[in-house]
RNA sequence: GGUGGAGUGGCCGAGAGGCGAGGCUCGGGACUGCAAAUCCCGCUACACGGGUUCAAAUCCCGUCUCCACCU
């Protein structure tokens, strides 16, 4: 039984290794994209289809609509369940996707205390009139440890941190863990890294092919069908970019370019993300036949991808 | 050839004698229910050569380059 982790940033290639070694393991494939949840977002997200999925099921995609708001939280119940159940099955599952935080939420121990909008919504607010300090000062007073974690800057951490010692009466735990994997401890994790340069020209050739593709269109699209009504599909890059566009913001070409430039940023977050999990066997560029034998090898040879 | 204006870090751009605006890019980092989000840190420049001054990116002289206009 066998669980694979891909991660990496993004443009390296993970979706197509992920297809070529699911179809070698018969395994089926989850996404850990936090965008590519939701419907009707394709030529944007990158999203595999159909046809290049060659037949391998992918689960956790297409599974929000543009107005909703994805969460961790639920990410973290669907993807285990989804894992757990395949490898009751014994079918092998390849976990595959840039959101770091996704993974660690599958992986790791990580315990998301309860939410509620309406206390959110009120402290958000507060701080929006009170400002950032007056809202760390009081995070300070009733959790120390939290607030020195999280600067006062970070407005959205600090109500966060809030919210969750109003609900629980408890202490926010501000820092990820770092150690091992606590849930799913025979998991092989892989990360694809390329260097810079390469990566950059993959990314604006990739951002120049959307837009040939009709990622106007799509954006267009999606905007009529409640885009804006959300508030996390409508931040995904590309998205956000041509929407500014489409509201007269920003010229056409100013949006490409924005885009090129904010993908590249946020590959760069990602590789920071990836770099601190020491249990990632780091896979460089290659091609994606031979990518996926050296991680058939490395599985096997160790065979702590086997549960 | 003449007159006027301008030359600031990868880019934009303020400053106009007294300890180096700012923004963007770029690089590094954080990250427990929006994570393709949110946020932090770093990058010491003033075309070149002289001079004046305790002190010059800021003043003076010369050189070079660019831009306007004139002949």
């Amino acid at each position: 039984m066998t669980l694979i982790v891909i991660g990496g940033a993004t443009a390296t290639g993970k979706s197509d290794l992920a297809v070529a070694l699911a179809k070698e393991l018969q395994g089926h494939v989850i996404n850990a994209d936090s965008m590519q949840l939701y419907k009707g977002m394709d030529i944007g997200t990158a999203k595999l289809s159909l046809a290049e999925r060659q037949g391998v099921p992918h689960h956790l995609i297409d599974v929000l609509s543009v107005r909703q708001e994805a969460s961790v939280a639920q990410y973290q119940i669907d993807a285990r369940n989804l894992i757990d159940q395949l490898l009751e099955q014994g079918i092998p599952a390849i976990v595959v996707g840039g959101t770091g935080l996704y993974i660690k939420a599958i992986l790791d121990d990580l315990n998301f205390p309860d939410t509620d909008p309406e206390v959110r919504e009120r402290i958000a607010k507060e701080a929006e009139e009170l400002g950032a300090d007056v809202m760390h000062e009081r995070l300070a007073a009733l959790d120390p440890a939290a607030a020195a974690a999280i600067p006062k800057e970070n407005v959205r951490r600090v109500v966060r941190a809030l919210e969750v010692i109003e609900l629980t009466g408890q202490p926010y735990t501000a820092n990820l863990p770092r150690i091992g994997s606590s849930k799913y401890p025979h998991a092989k994790q892989f990360g694809l890294v390329m260097e810079r340069e390469t990566l950059q020209e993959r990314i604006d050739g990739r951002v120049e092919k959307m837009w040939e593709q009709g990622l106007v269109r799509e954006v267009r699209d999606l905007m009529g069908g409640g885009l804006l009504e959300g508030r996390t599909a409508q931040a995904a890059l590309g998205y956000a970019q041509i929407i500014k566009f489409a509201q007269g913001q920003m010229t056409e070409e100013e949006a490409k370019e924005e885009t090129k430039r904010a993908t590249r940023q946020y590959a760069r977050r990602q590789e920071t993300w990836f770099s601190r999990d020491e249990r990632i066997t780091w896979l460089k560029k290659a091609p994606t036949q031979e990518l996926m034998e050296r991680i058939l090898l490395s599985s096997n040879a160790s065979n702590i991808g086997n549960i």
